[in-house]
DNA sequence: GACAATACAGACAGATCGGTCTATTGTCAA
DNA sequence: TTGACAATAGACCGATCTGTCTGTATTGTC
């Protein structure tokens, strides 16, 4: 019986609402989440389908649960990588980061960008993450601008999310090389 | 027999073909490609799944030429705004296009941007469209700063690139102050 | 060993998808 | 008048979608 050993080995090792979130991740952000069926994500995680509507209830709260995820991991990522830059530094090296992101090899976007525009639903659950995300996003560019002493803070955190999601959305179609302008860019903003 | 009015009345004004386009356009930018099904795309333009089916012969190249009629009227409309600007203001005054675009009512991003990152398919005929697009922008972008007579003209150019991204991708969520910070950050970008 | 909880496999339903096909209707030119 | 042509309506096909349901196997606890 197959089963009994991959079932065992599963178990252990991660619960079946990890392995789902998991597959859903990676499937959901490579092909949107339109593309990728339930029984894809199933496939995927090696895991039942009742256990999917067990752990979730319905497909809209995968998806949901699955920008959560990212937003949170993001948010300690970023943060983990500016600890040991000083305050007033942070705007810059958050666009290295950026740089970074948009180098690595799996890079295709924004998340929530896609998510948000394949979602039409003004009530779809993925919208109050997507939005909730971009309030965090426009906070800290505000605290890192004022920290940097820059003469306008508040339009320069304005022009630095213009910036963040140009970087975003233009490496997506023509490569890092638009997370790299971006980042000349802040530094010019910084500087003046 | 009410097919017989509604077909004169049809026939007479606008072709079939450009109805299917009309309505493909309206549905395929407001709700995107994989959400709007054939079936909605023929309620809408009022026409029959043969006809649909004669001129474009798959749901793939409708998008297509949903896609390449967005870019022709894109480039038109743009040439059209800037007619009367001196070359040396382009660059700056292309971001008021913008800022109009994204403060109309339909406005809902960019459609190549969501259809790309819809279609994953990297031999989908939407992609060598939005392609050759970008690299209209590029283009103009670079003609614009040259004529501006900034120090870095090419550098300048992919940072507007940038700031266009931005501009488009921000405004979607969070409204038309993101490209009114984008022409913010241009003007002081082009000033410099 | 008995039991509840959890996860498994997969049939099934109802809707919708893209696409093909037949049959009919209106238009226009020979 | 006839015949070619373009457009219509809509049945139909096979595939796929989300979601429900039945039944079985495994695990940990008493």
């Amino acid at each position: 019986m197959p089963q009994k050993a991959r079932k065992r080995a599963k178990t252990s090792e991660i619960g079946v609402r990890d392995r789902l979130l998991d597959a859903a991740d990676r499937l959901f952000y490579r092909e949107g989440v339109r593309a990728v069926g339930i029984d894809r994500v199933l496939a995927e995680a090696d895991a039942a389908k009742a256990s999917l509507y067990q752990h979730f209830g319905c497909k809209d709260q995968l998806v949901a649960s699955y920008l959560e995820r990212r937003t949170v991991d993001a948010r300690a990522n970023i943060e983990a990588y500016l600890a040991d830059t000083p305050p007033s530094q942070r705007a810059l090296k958050f666009f290295d980061w950026v740089v970074e992101w948009a180098e690595s090899k799996d890079f295709r976007g924004c998340p929530l960008q896609h998510t948000v525009s394949e979602l039409t639903d003004a009530a779809h659950p993925a919208r109050a993450i997507a939005h909730g995300q971009r309030e965090w996003f426009a906070e800290r560019f505000r605290e890192w601008t004022t920290a940097a002493g820059v003469k306008d803070p508040k339009a320069t955190a304005r022009a630095l999310v213009v910036l963040f999601d140009g970087a975003v959305a233009g490496s997506e179609v023509d490569g890092p090389q638009r997370a790299s302008d971006a980042r000349w860019m802040a530094k010019k903003l910084l500087a003046g």
